[in-house]
DNA sequence: CAATTATTTCGATATTTGTCGAATTATTAA
DNA sequence: TTAATAATTCGACAAATATCGAAATAATTG
């Protein structure tokens, strides 16, 4: 029976897990740097932050890139929903927090 | 050949791997909060840092943690010096501000 | 409705990882 | 120098992971 320290410690591995993964991490950062929350993320003029463009710029094919983002989404470090056939994404503000707080010991 | 952007995601990867492992991040979580840069670090009044101690903690065995050790030093998380027959470990005071600053977007 | 586009699910597979125990190396104590 | 203690290296193996391609699902367009 695992007390609150070591639910925290499986919950913060999990989202080191998710960041592990050079794609995965190329994933959050582009994510981090180019898109706002709740609004369609940018990747340059042209494209939006879809599983499609991910890949693309990734060189990775679109199942993969969705295993990711499904990963990312249960790590809780992003959000997503669904604008037609694409699925927006983005990073969750709170969790930036939460990790900066996690490194100030 | 990597730009300098890709190397930077590939040394963040491989921190945040380190980090994805429960018992590695039970270790560093224990190294950060109990011990003191360049000093021997105290898990209780009697135990020091040492691998023995850190396994009998974590209840695995000490070629587990020399194991988990290894990959937190190579990923640059924490600095490990001999002092006799034991080997202390501490979280390297530099790292927590560049992961803090990682997530300052 | 049929065709197209975007995404997800599923199954397969090669690679990586976490762990152990045995053997080895390093240091200290008798 | 021999014995004891601490840590590392090595070899093995089960479990987890990253990736792909094919098939299925969802949404849009003609």
């Amino acid at each position: 029976m695992p007390n609150s320290q070591n639910i925290k410690i499986e919950k913060y591995a999990q989202i080191f897990k998710a960041l592990s993964n050079p794609n995965r991490l190329k994933i959050f950062f582009s994510l981090a740097t180019c898109c706002k929350p709740g609004t369609i993320g940018i990747f340059d003029a042209s494209k939006t932050a879809c599983v499609g463009a991910i890949g693309e710029d990734l060189d990775i094919v679109a199942s993969t890139v969705s295993h990711h983002i499904k990963e990312l989404r249960h790590a809780g470090l992003i959000k997503t929903i669904r604008r037609g056939q694409n699925i927006e994404c983005w990073v969750d503000p709170g969790i930036l927090e939460e990790l900066k707080t996690f490194f100030s010991f």
